[in-house]
DNA sequence: CATTATTTACTGCTATGGCAGCAATATATG
DNA sequence: CATATATTGCTGCCATAGCAGTAAATAATG
């Protein structure tokens, strides 16, 4: 998983949903400058602005551990 | 998932693999101030900063999509 | 209990992320 | 083709993330 696997993931999931990237960042609550940096694959975006997209597009964060131990969603 | 559970995740697999916070924030490339942030659960880390961290601790994140396309790890 | 190691907290500094507004393309629609 | 909409690419500004250094508090060890 990198930035630029999150940026394709978010684009595509934004045009099969329909909106725009300014119709998208008003749902998340953040600039449209965020949604243009996700989908150019800027690395330095902060969590909780990608965090608030990827819930606006019903996108889950899964983090997987050697250890099966506390995978939550 | 969000930062508060990142940050569960973080600290347990950093004391499983018995490594001071200074220990893998050298490891992981990023500042002890990182470490720290993220274990406090943070929301405003940057993804770079979180993706060295978790590569560092073998801690692969993956994005879950109701459409089953493009899942990559 | 005393010593060491680790974690947390605080500091000033620099770099830059996020923001809105505007302009320029690019795309879609009639 | 002409018009409207969406996108990308700028801009300056402000807030703050990240940094190293230091010190205090906590935990681990002999």
């Amino acid at each position: 998983m990198n930035s630029q696997i999150i940026a394709k993931i978010v684009r595509s999931h934004r045009k099969l949903s329909g909106l725009s990237q300014l119709e998208l960042a008003n749902l998340a609550g953040v600039g449209k400058t965020v949604v243009f940096d996700i989908e150019k694959g800027k690395e330095t975006i902060q969590l909780n602005s990608l965090l608030k997209v990827l819930e606006a597009l019903n996108i889950k964060m899964k983090l997987e551990t050697p250890l099966t131990l506390l995978k939550r969603s």
